[in-house]
This record gives structure tokens, sequence and C-alpha cells, in this order.
DNA sequence: TGGTTTACTAAACACCGTTCAGTAAGTTTG
DNA sequence: CAAACTTACTGAACGGTGTTTAGTAAACCA
């Protein structure tokens, strides 16, 4: 039946359009202003449309934070490229921390907001967040000889940990409590992170 | 003149009167429904009223906030009694993340919430934060000489950074996609800490 | 061609923060 | 004491949000 084929693929391309529409939004004026209304508006389509094709706006958050997974896991990908597993771990957290800096709504997104955590179903596996986790995994794994940490798993949660809290307390203005400018935080943090990195090496 | 000394103290009152219920909603029902309306309700006022005390919602958002340092900070004293400084400063790093997760939406409003920070003014030295924040900065000096930092700011910055990322990601639901239990998350969390201290242990 | 399914939307509901005109009480003044 | 003024408060509105539902018009099928 060719028809039916047609209208999955219409309703495939729709999901994209509003998606890719909701994408472009989040990233050029924030989520604070990422609404089902100005979606809807952008996409010339009524607002009730886009129920036909996700449940509720967590739903269709959910989707995009895919998108954004799948988009900081090939910049990772592109960023980690030396042959030294520590000059890798180096380069991740690096890679990390300017990611979450440089696309704070995204990050966000990703990290930060409520909203697309209660469309992650209790089967559901969070693949695309996964995936990424696990290069995490997979780099202090590949190091774990020569880090001074005696498990790898302890030794990745401290890591993320860390370059998570540097990012958040950043992009949600936190830092401002050190009372410095910004540049002597990019300062202080770039040192405390290279000194960081020292410590936890054999 | 005493009318005008009564009209100040029952102003002052009223800010009370509104916080109070603000701070109570706040810990009860989360931040997510603390709004005007609700905390006018609350107050047998109507909502109007409000904005004759406060500016706008994040100046009131701003002042819960100042509260919430001053409990926090009461919480640190309370916890760190150990006359070593190095077990001061894990008893400091134990209780920071103890109080986060025990207390999301105040943690929410201190750390990670844009809101209260949008009431910060350029010249406003944020003092009630600042406190707070000097608390581990004292901490940290104290025990500099037995850390493998070489400056005690950046000691502090990785040791808020780390603090600060593993309560963000465990109240923000991320620890998900390590596909732990929630018992053995805190199992990793409490382990991968006590590890760390150790590393940056002379 | 007639009946049914599909795709879409206008309008409404219940919230939200915020503003403003109007009122009633309290205070000061002649 | 009464009139003028000031203060404290609110009802109602404005523009925004996510979401639901009844109704319509087109597409599809028999």
């Amino acid at each position: 039946m060719g028809i039916s084929d047609r209208k999955e693929r219409e309703k495939q391309e729709m999901r994209k359009l509003i998606i890719g529409a909701a994408m472009d939004m989040f990233i050029k004026d924030g989520y604070e202003k990422t609404s089902i209304r100005n979606i809807a508006e952008k996409i010339e389509y009524s607002p009730a449309t886009i129920y036909l094709y996700y449940k509720d706006k967590d739903e269709l958050f959910y989707e995009i934070q895919g998108e954004a997974f799948d988009q900081i896991h090939a910049y990772f990908q592109a960023m980690v490229v030396s042959n030294d597993p520590v000059e890798r771990l180096r380069e991740l957290l690096r890679a990390y921390i300017e990611y979450g800096i440089a696309n704070p709504d995204l990050y966000d997104l990703m990290f930060i907001l409520r909203s697309p955590m209660k469309a992650v179903q209790e089967e559901d596996s969070w693949d695309n967040c996964h995936v990424a986790f696990q290069f995490l995994l997979d780099t202090v794994d590949a190091a774990k000889d020569q880090l001074r940490f005696s498990n790898p798993v302890q030794a990745g949660m401290i890591l993320w940990g860390l370059g998570h809290g540097i990012i958040a307390l950043t992009i949600r203005d936190r830092m401002k409590v050190t009372r410095m400018t910004e540049e002597d935080q990019a300062v202080l943090i770039q040192s405390a992170l290279q000194e960081f990195m020292q410590i936890i090496l054999k």
C-alpha cells in the first residue's frame, strides 16, 4: 500500500519540521522563548497541530535533547584526536567545557532543564545521552593506568561532576561570587583544570 | 514622628510575611508552584499588593535566596566542627552535598535558577552568597599546606565545581545515564568523593 | 458517488507575571 | 470637627504560557 507509506513519510517529515524549527529557536533565542506557540507560528501551523505529533512539550524537548546529545558527541569525536590516552582525557574535558559555555541553551537542555527528563520513561534507556556518556567512560578507561583512581567509574564520575559544575556555575551566573572579571574567571578555570589534571595523574 | 516609624515597621512586617509564605511554599511545593498568585492567596492579599513591596518576582526570589544562603551557611557552621583543617574540608564537602540533595528546591534557588540572579545589580555585592563562599575559601586556605594545589583559590574552585556538579546532576535527574539504582548512585558518589579527597592530599 | 477516515484549526480553559484605575481608610491641616 | 490629602489595597485587565475539544474540510476508499 503506497499511500500509507507516503503518509508515514509525511508524518516523519512533519516531526522533523517541528523539531527543526524548535532546535533553531533554541539556539537562536534560548529555551525561554521556545514556546509551542512560537514554534507553531514559525512553521505556519496552529499550536494544536503540534500535539498531533508530540504528546506534550516535554516529549518535544526530549527529542531536541536527543539531537543535542548527538551534536555534542560529534563534537567530542572531532576534538578528541590524540593517541595518548591522558592527552585524550585532557582534550575531552576541555571540549566538554568549551561546548557547554559556547552553547549554553543546548547545554541547559541536555544537563539542567527538568522538562525533557519528564519524558524519559521507566523502561527508556536514554540512548543518545548514554552514547556520549560512554565516550567519557571509554576515554577514562583507556587512561586508567596513568590515573590515581582505583576505579575508572569513580574517575568518570569525578570528571563529569567537575566539568558539569564548572559549566553550570558559569552559565547560570554564579561565578559572580568570586568578584572577578569574566576574563579572570576564565583564566582561573583554565589554570584550576590544568592543575587538577596534574594532580590526578600518577 | 511615631506614625512613620510604625508605618516603616508595618512595611517590614509585610515583607517578612510575604517572603515567609514564599519560603514555606518553596520548601513544601517547590519553586514551580511558588507563584505570585499562590503567595498572595496564602497570605490572603491580592497579587497586586505584593508589587507594592517587591519590584518583581526576581527581586522577591532574590530575597528568599538570601535567606537560603544564610541557612546553608549556618548548616556549614554546624557540620564543620573538627580541629583538623583537612578533616574540616572533608566535613564541608560532605555537608554541602548532603544539604543540596536534601533541599533540592532551596539549592535550585541558590545555585541553579536564573530568576534571582536578574535582581543582582551591577554594584550589588551579593553578600549572603559571598559569606558562604568565603567559608569555603577559608576552609581550603587553612588546609592548603596539606593539599596538592599550588593555589588555594584554584583548589576552592575545583571543590565547589565538583560539589555543585554532583548535586546538580543528581537533583536534575541526570544520574539516570549511569543506569544504576539510586542506592548504587549514592554509594558511587560517596566512594568517588572519598577517593577524590585522598588524591588531592599530599 | 457516497461514506469514512485523516489532518488541521479556532476557540476555549486554566494558569502565569504584571499594570493601572479606582476605592476606602488613615492622616494631616485649617 | 470637617475638608483635603495621602496611603494601602484591589478588581480587572493585558499579554503571555501549555493544553484540550469540537468542528471542518480535504483525502481516501468502496
